[in-house]
RNA sequence: GCUCCGAUGGUGUAGUCCGGCCAAUCAUAUUGCCCUCUCACGGCAAUGACCAGGGUUCGAAUCCCUGUCGGAGCACCA
C-alpha cells in the first residue's frame, strides 16, 4: 500500500487517517508501505521543500515507518519513457487545443483534429514537449480513451503538460513537461506493485481513467477503495494545509504547532500521543460518506494511555488570594497520583494565604476542603482553619478543591485551543523537565514544554493543555 | 446540464454481499448513582438510531423502485 501525500506543508489530523489505516493493515496482514511525494505541479501545488522532511516526522509521530519513500520527481524519465511506449500503441497524441476548446468538444463527444495523428508526429512533438521546446499551455499529451464515453469525465485526459516554473528540488529544476497525477500515480501503483490502493472520493474517477493505461499496458489494476472526507469539530480552523500555511503567515497562529491549529505537531506539542489519534482514524473505517471525527474520541483514547503514569499536580488559574488563620497545618502531602500510593507525595508548604480559582471560592460563612491540608470556614474575608475530620468530605457537606501557597507557587503560562492562561503551580512544578506530562487535578492534562526560567526572559513554566 | 457515490442514536462503527439468530453491536459523548481528600481512573444504570414512501416475501436495516437529502467528478490541481 502507498500514502501519496502532496509536499505542501506538515500535516494536519485529517492527514493521519491514510497512515493510520494502511500502517494498522501493514501490521496486521503483514504487508508492505510506502511514502510516495507525488510532487509533480512546481506551480499550483508547489512542494515545500520542507514538508518533506515534516511529512516523514509526523508519520514518525504517528508510530510508523515507511517501508520505502520515493519522490515522483525523482521518477521523470521512467514516466517519458511510459509515455513513449504509449504513444507506439498509437494510445496518446499530441494536442495544442486550448482548454476551453477542447473541454468543448469533448462534452459534445467530438475529437479534436490532433487525434488522428500518427504515432512518428505524436512521438516527435513530445519529445519536443521534454526538451522544453513548447511554452505552458501549449502542447499537451492526453491518453486516447474513448471520446464518447458516457462519462465525460474519462474522454481523453491529459497524461503530461508544459509548466514554465523550475521544480523547488533542485534535481527536478530542470523539467518543463510534467505529468500529470493519473499518468504518474498510474505507472507508479503498477511499477512499485502497489495491490491496494486507499483514496479520497475526490478521485472516484481515477482508477476508471487509469484503468485505459492499465489496459494498453495489459497489468492489472489494484484493488480500490474511497474514502470520504473527515472534519474534526473542536477546532475553528479549516483543516487545509494552505489555509493553515495562510494564518501563520499573516500572524493569527505562531505556527505549525499553535494549540489552536488543527495539526499533528500541535496535537505533538500537547502532549497527545500519535497511537490515540491512529485508535481514533482507524475506528472511522473507511466508508464512502464524510464522516465527523469528534475530538473527544482522541482525548479518550490518550487518556487512557497516559492516566495511570500521569502525576498530579495542583494548578489554579487566575487564581483569588485569601489569608489563612487558625493554625491550620504548614504543610499539604497530596499523593502523586490517588491510584499508586506507592510514588510517593508532594509537599506543598501553605504559607500565610493561598490562591484559589474564583470559582471555588466559598459563600460566606461557607466551608471548603483543601485538599490536601483541610476544612475550612470562609470569614471575614478569609479562609479560618476548622481542624474537622476528612468525614465532612465522606458525608458530603464540604467540597473539595485545589489550591496553591501566594508566595511560594511558580507560574505557568500554559497555552490551550482557547488562547493562554495563566495561573500558579504547587513548588514541585518548578522541578519538571520538558516533555513531562501532568494532570492538573480538576484542570485536566497538560504537557510541560519549558521549565522555568528556560524560556527567554520569562521565569513561568510554559505548559501545553491536553484535555480534561 | 452530464456522470458517479452515499444515507444506522450527538459522533463513529457492527450488521447489508448470502433476508429470519437485530424489539439492532461496540466505543465515545450526555445524565444519574457508587467509589474517591480531583469534575481523573474504576464500577453500575439510563437516554438515544435503521432518511421517506411504495413493492417483493410468511418475514426487510438487509432485495427492488421512486422520492428526499448529502457528497464527488466533468482541470494543462493533487
Amino acid at each position: 500500500m502507498r500514502c501519496a501525500p502532496n509536499p505542501n506543508g506538515p500535516w494536519h489530523v485529517g492527514h493521519a487517517r491514510m497512515p493510520a489505516v494502511i500502517g494498522t493493515y501493514k501490521d496486521r496482514y503483514d504487508g508492505w508501505f510506502c511514502v510516495r511525494f507525488d510532487d509533480t505541479d512546481p506551480e499550483t501545488k508547489r512542494p515545500d521543500l520542507e514538508a518533506y522532511d515534516a511529512i516523514l516526522e509526523d508519520l514518525e509521530y504517528l508510530g510508523f515507518e515507511p517501508d520505502a519513500t520515493y519522490r515522483a520527481s525523482d521518477r521523470l524519465e521512467t514516466y517519458y519513457d511510459h509515455a513513449r511506449k504509449l504513444i507506439d500503441m498509437g494510445g496518446a497524441y499530441t494536442c495544442s487545443c486550448s482548454g476551453e476548446e477542447f473541454s468543448e468538444l469533448k462534452n459534445d463527444g467530438n475529437a479534436c483534429p490532433h487525434r488522428e495523428k500518427d504515432a512518428e508526429t505524436v512521438l516527435e512533438e513530445f519529445e519536443d514537449m521534454i526538451a522544453g521546446v513548447y511554452d505552458s499551455g501549449e502542447m499537451v499529451l492526453r491518453v486516447k480513451t474513448d471520446i464518447e464515453h458516457k462519462n465525460p469525465a474519462l474522454r481523453d485526459w491529459v497524461a503530461f503538460r508544459m509548466i514554465d516554473t523550475p521544480h523547488p528540488r533542485e534535481e527536478a529544476s530542470g523539467y518543463r513537461c510534467w505529468p500529470m497525477l493519473d499518468f504518474q500515480s498510474a505507472i507508479d501503483d503498477h511499477l512499485i506493485g502497489i495491490t491496494h490502493i486507499i483514496r479520497g472520493i475526490d478521485l472516484q474517477d481515477s482508477a476508471k481513467r487509469q484503468g485505459f493505461l492499465y489496459d494498453y499496458f495489459g497489468w492489472e489494476y489494484p484493488e480500490v477503495v474511497h474514502w470520504g472526507h473527515v472534519q474534526i469539530d473542536a477546532y475553528d480552523v479549516t483543516m487545509s494545509t494552505s489555509t493553515i500555511a495562510e494564518l501563520i503567515e499573516n500572524g493569527e497562529l505562531d505556527g505549525w504547532d499553535d494549540p489552536r491549529a488543527p495539526t499533528l505537531k500541535s496535537l505533538r506539542r500537547r502532549g497527545i500521543r500519535g497511537e490515540a489519534i491512529v485508535d481514533a482514524m482507524t475506528g472511522l473505517g473507511t466508508s464512502t460518506s464524510d464522516v465527523d471525527l469528534a475530538m473527544s474520541t482522541i482525548y479518550a483514547n490518550n487518556r487512557e494511555l497516559i492516566d495511570e503514569e500521569t502525576d498530579r499536580r495542583f494548578l489554579v488559574r487566575d487564581g483569588t488570594e485569601v489569608p489563612l488563620g487558625g493554625s491550620p497545618p504548614d504543610e499539604a502531602n497530596p499523593p502523586l497520583h490517588p491510584n499508586h500510593e506507592d510514588r510517593g507525595v508532594r509537599g506543598i508548604p501553605a504559607g500565610d494565604a493561598v490562591l484559589l480559582e474564583p470559582a471555588d471560592l466559598p459563600d460566606r460563612e461557607g466551608r471548603i476542603w483543601l485538599k490536601g491540608l483541610g476544612c475550612f470556614r470562609y470569614t471575614r474575608d478569609a479562609l479560618q482553619y476548622t481542624g474537622e475530620d476528612l468525614d465532612v468530605v465522606r458525608e458530603g457537606e464540604v467540597d473539595v478543591v485545589h489550591w496553591v501557597p501566594a508566595a511560594e507557587s511558580v507560574p505557568v503560562r500554559m497555552r490551550t485551543m482557547d488562547g493562554d492562561v495563566s495561573g500558579r503551580a504547587e513548588p514541585g512544578v518548578a522541578d519538571l523537565a520538558a516533555d513531562e506530562m501532568v494532570q492538573f487535578e480538576r484542570v485536566g492534562f497538560a504537557r510541560i514544554d519549558t521549565p522555568s526560567g528556560e524560556a527567554d526572559g520569562s521565569e513561568a513554566v510554559l505548559a501545553y493543555y491536553a484535555h480534561p
